[in-house]
DNA sequence: AATTTCATCAACCGCCCGCTC
DNA sequence: GGAGCGGGCGGTTGATGAAAT
């Protein structure tokens, strides 16, 4: 049984937006809220789709978003992410205040890709190269823009997905750490290990051994029982790297943070990633 | 000045997931 | 347990304006 579209397409109206429309779609949204956006169009007399009127509301006339360039601060940010998290563009523009996904999507494919591919930057190059590669070799005959995919990059999937699993080649787990008996927090990613099946205690326990691949199954939400919200004095991703880990296992913070979900298959990690997440200052253990 | 090519970005599309019944 | 709905996501398209020829 397929789905149902999402509205009947006859009758309504397509392409830009007028500013009677906007109007329309603003004075309802500010009488009765977000949400329900199928209903909106009918209510609110708007020959748009629900999605449509979603999208707009969402993408341009939020009182929220941020107008004009992206900035340099921002431009960082946004690549130093897009290494961590792929494609994941609402992931992104979550950590990004003002900016939507698909503003910070469009700047990627429009300008920072072309950067990644002409600075200094050798693994994104490569990444970036062989997508337009690709991409090229697709459409021969077509001219499109560079369309920015981290698909040689199998460990970060391209739709954001619940995470339950993670796996980690031995060679690339520290053995000082997994000698550690005490480690707690991240350092679990670092050697073969379990949860305990307590609701109240969520801290995993470990084996020692690191002479095999091996498979880590846990609950991101217990690890980092936080909320979604990056500290409002955290101006870069990395420090909440730090935030959510030392929060729970190493004391410290009180912050929130809830690490993103990622999907129920196993998520294998780039070498560069994980070089990018094993730095010192990213896992705190109670020594 | 006219035409072509390129760059940008709002909008659309289809797929997927979570929730409810 | 499964169907259907509502909503979110990433990828892609197409209109438009700017730059190049």
């Amino acid at each position: 049984m397929g789905r149902s579209p999402c509205c009947v397409k006859e009758g309504l109206n397509r392409g830009a937006w007028t500013a009677l429309e906007d109007q329309l779609l603003i004075d309802y949204i500010n009488a009765h809220g977000e949400g329900k956006w199928r209903r909106i169009p009918k209510e609110a007399g708007l020959k748009r789709c629900g999605k449509s009127c979603r999208l707009r509301w969402l993408n341009y006339l939020r009182p929220d978003i941020k107008r004009g360039n992206i900035t340099q601060e921002e431009e960082d940010l946004i690549i130093r992410l897009h290494k961590l998290l792929g494609n994941r563009w609402s992931l992104i523009a979550g950590r990004i205040p003002g900016r939507t996904d698909n503003e910070i999507k469009n700047y990627w494919n429009t300008t920072l890709g072309k950067k990644v591919i002409n600075g200094d930057d050798e693994d994104q190059q490569q990444v970036c190269r062989s997508v337009e590669n690709k991409k090229k070799n697709k459409n021969k005959n077509k001219s499109k823009p560079l369309t920015m995919a981290v698909e040689s990059i199998a460990a970060v999937p391209t739709r954001a997905v619940r995470c339950n699993r993670v796996v980690v080649t031995s060679d690339l787990v520290p053995h000082k750490v997994a000698e550690d008996n005490n480690v707690h927090g991240f350092s679990i990613a670092m050697d073969k290990c379990t949860t305990n099946s307590s609701e109240e205690d969520t801290t995993p326990t470990t084996t020692t051994t690191t002479s095999e691949d091996w498979v880590l199954d846990f609950d991101v939400g217990k690890l980092f029982n936080v909320s979604e919200k990056i500290p409002d004095n955290s101006d870069d991703y990395w420090e909440v790297c730090e935030f959510g880990v030392e929060d729970q296992y190493g004391g410290g913070c009180s912050n929130n943070f809830k690490w993103p979900s990622v999907g129920s298959e196993p998520i294998l990690f780039s070498e560069e990633m994980l070089k990018d997440w094993m730095r010192d200052d990213c896992f705190h253990h109670q020594s």
